[in-house]
DNA sequence: AAGGGTGCTTAAGGTCGACTTAATCGCCCG
DNA sequence: CGGGCGATTAAGTCGACCTTAAGCACCCTT
């Protein structure tokens, strides 16, 4: 059984795109475009994880925050936008369980949703689906915490974006990740002609941090045509 | 038999929230939304931890504090304001055991209730795994009770705001702390652009103190585009 | 076997983050 | 009211990182 989660956003590409990553992870997503929505959902349906928007124009985010207090645990998580006051913006996210500021990367949204669960189902009544801070496969390790890569046993040294691509790599092992998908998790940003050979450029330079060679890689595949895979 | 705590808070919202989180971590709650129901309940029903407000409209939190030690010794962890810096060495001065600062994130909230009752039951009757009041890790130490700081065996005297950013980079050592968060966590604002530098600048003066290399730090390590990490 | 598409490699340039230094602001205290 | 300390802001340098472009190698199709 997935992890269900509750996403709340009155405007429709956010909270759709939100959703599209979520699924992607494996989660079973559900979407309220308005408070509203959010509301019935909530006293209606069991959750793992909210979303929540602040600013929603029928209820705010807040309200909602203690209608799902009132008889549920599970971890709230609020998005909130960089513009608008901040001391009101603090006051809203207080008694939240982690906020996420607007705009935001995909893989920083994944990551905290990771962290809350992780979290929440370790400590809470609910069975372990174990999320582990540290992902192990074959030779290649990756500390979520500490961001860190070691190859056995080496440590590795990758930049950000580096760190990224591999990181989304590993947690869709056994998959072929498309190259645009990869790039939009990462850049947060439509796949252009050209993104392509950025991509690429970022997977040499990982291949030869890792010590994997194009040609009979270890790690790092490539499904010709489509993108890359870790098995 | 629950610990029983005592929430006093004349925000309906928050006290309520904090209520809700205190009760999902097996706790007993009572809340007070007034200094008089709060004086009342003093008296009349025993505690083993409260946690007070600060402004309160007709008590002041500080008296509280003097009504419950006037003949108990419970932790007492005050709910400060923004503003707090004065506020945090007076509450400290006047026998508070600890104080959060609105707004917080409840994690660290439940985090701190259990480490005071942990200190408290231990001198009583329960026998638990001692709460350490200084962290060590490699020839740095920190003594959370006295506030100091000595780098192999030397004293080193910090300013407010360096002691919190090392004591909140020591407490997550192992993980990647963002700048955003650490800016958060010692400050209670919000990240704007800007306040980037200013955590570096503090960051260079806490790194002088200790003998760290900015090249080659012996404990505050850079992560590049993330933050910063003790290991 | 040839050709077009796709992936790999290399190198150069531009961008951005980290560090440093220094000047200014704000506050407490004498 | 001025001195001193800490916090913040500004500006400049350096180096790491990212992107782009171009040529080569490989795969797949016909």
């Amino acid at each position: 059984m997935n992890e269900r989660i509750l996403v709340v956003d009155d405007e429709k590409a956010i909270a759709d795109l939100v959703g599209i990553y979520l699924t992607k992870e494996g989660f079973d997503v559900q979407i309220a475009y308005s408070g509203a929505d959010a509301a019935k959902a909530i006293l209606e349906q069991e959750f793992d994880l909210a979303l929540l928007d602040v600013m929603l124009p029928d209820i705010d985010g807040f309200e909602l925050l203690h209608t799902i207090r009132a008889s549920h645990t599970y971890p709230v998580i609020m998005l909130t936008a960089r513009d608008a006051q901040q001391d009101k913006i603090e006051g809203l996210s207080l008694g939240a369980d982690d906020y996420v500021v607007k705009p935001f990367r995909p893989l920083e949204l994944i990551a905290r949703v990771h962290a809350q669960l992780r979290r929440y189902t370790s400590y809470g009544s609910r069975a372990q689906a174990t999320e582990l801070p540290t992902l192990q496969l074959d030779g290649l390790e990756i500390n979520r915490d500490a961001r860190s890569v070691t190859v056995d046993g080496a440590p590795v040294r990758l930049t950000p974006i580096e760190y990224s691509i591999l990181l989304y790599l590993a947690e869709h092992r056994g998959s072929v990740v498309p190259v645009e998908d990869l790039f939009r998790a990462v850049w947060n940003e439509d796949f252009m002609p050209g993104s392509n050979n950025t991509v690429m450029v970022h997977i040499r330079h990982l291949r030869e941090k890792i010590g994997d060679d194009a040609q009979k890689p270890r790690f790092i595949k490539n499904v010709w045509g489509v993108g890359y895979i870790i098995e």
